[in-house]
DNA sequence: CATAACGCTTACGTTAACGTCAAGTAACAA
DNA sequence: TTGTTACTTGACGTTAACGTAAGCGTTATG
């Protein structure tokens, strides 16, 4: 049992390492997505509540629900199901796979877009011996403003 | 003038064609994302709005507010403003690709994990003659999930 | 020993992004 | 004329994900 398996952490500890407040914390738990030790009434989270924390978050950034994430964090419950049940979840996981493909390329446009921008802005703020690269990117950003309105 | 610079859409065929409701197109146009004109008091929908339609609901996709989609979609005020301005935008728009960037590597790793966990559970599901690549592919998963818990 | 500092529960408040009526108008069909 | 359909403007309801505040117990510190 290495150290780090051992160690545990108050609410208000995984609360800042994790930049979110308590009251979330103890939301999460209330809608089953977090089950703490408790210490008398004070929780106690272990490193699998801290993992779980990271998975709650990261799950978060990409869109899903809590209760979404409440549902795929239970394990169990997927893989003691019957073969039914588990076609159910096959089917919900490749119909998110789809969303989050279309979720990349959404990003990834308008990543493109705002460097695009930025590039034009900069242009526009030096107005003084503007590259030939950032002048190049800057036409582009005004091609895209103009295709982004039309068509 | 190509013809699709000319053709109009009715609230309806819009919200049909792009999957949202009526209610919620006039609610863009409440907040100013939109600005459709008028026949009697009747919205006629350009190929301008329907373009900036498809921008409102990309950037939803990609996580901004209809807040921060008005303010964006305003050009006329990024490109009108003083170099002050533009370096406040800037700023912004950099904040943003970062944010943009951070979803884009958790979007990845879900979709990875979400993949892994179907080969798991179509090699459980077929039980029969388990291809090796599954059978891999669903070692993979089963290494993972321990991994979501660990650490 | 008092007064922070930290934690707990309970409960009401808040915001975004619409949903859901209600009540009315304008256009067209039978 | 009378439906029927599509559109309009309010106005209030709803859900998720917490925020915020009240009131109370426990531990550490000057």
């Amino acid at each position: 049992m290495p150290h780090s398996a051992s160690r545990t952490w108050t609410i208000s500890e995984l609360a800042e390492e994790f930049s979110v407040t308590a009251r979330a914390l103890r939301f999460y738990e209330d809608k089953g997505l977090l089950n703490p030790a408790r210490h008398g009434q004070t929780r106690v989270f272990s490193a699998t509540d801290r993992a779980r924390l990271r998975l709650i978050l990261r799950g978060k950034r990409v869109g899903f629900s809590l209760e979404e994430i409440r549902e795929m964090l239970d394990l169990e419950s997927i893989t003691k199901g019957s073969p039914q049940h588990l076609g159910v979840w096959m089917k919900r996981f490749r119909a998110r796979i789809e969303v989050l493909k279309q979720q990349r390329r959404d990003i990834e446009d308008a990543i493109e877009e705002l460097e695009a921008g930025c590039a034009w802005m900069e242009a526009r703020q030096a107005d003084l011996e503007p590259s030939e690269e950032l002048k190049s990117r800057a036409r582009a950003f005004e091609a895209l403003a103009r295709a982004r309105l039309e068509h």
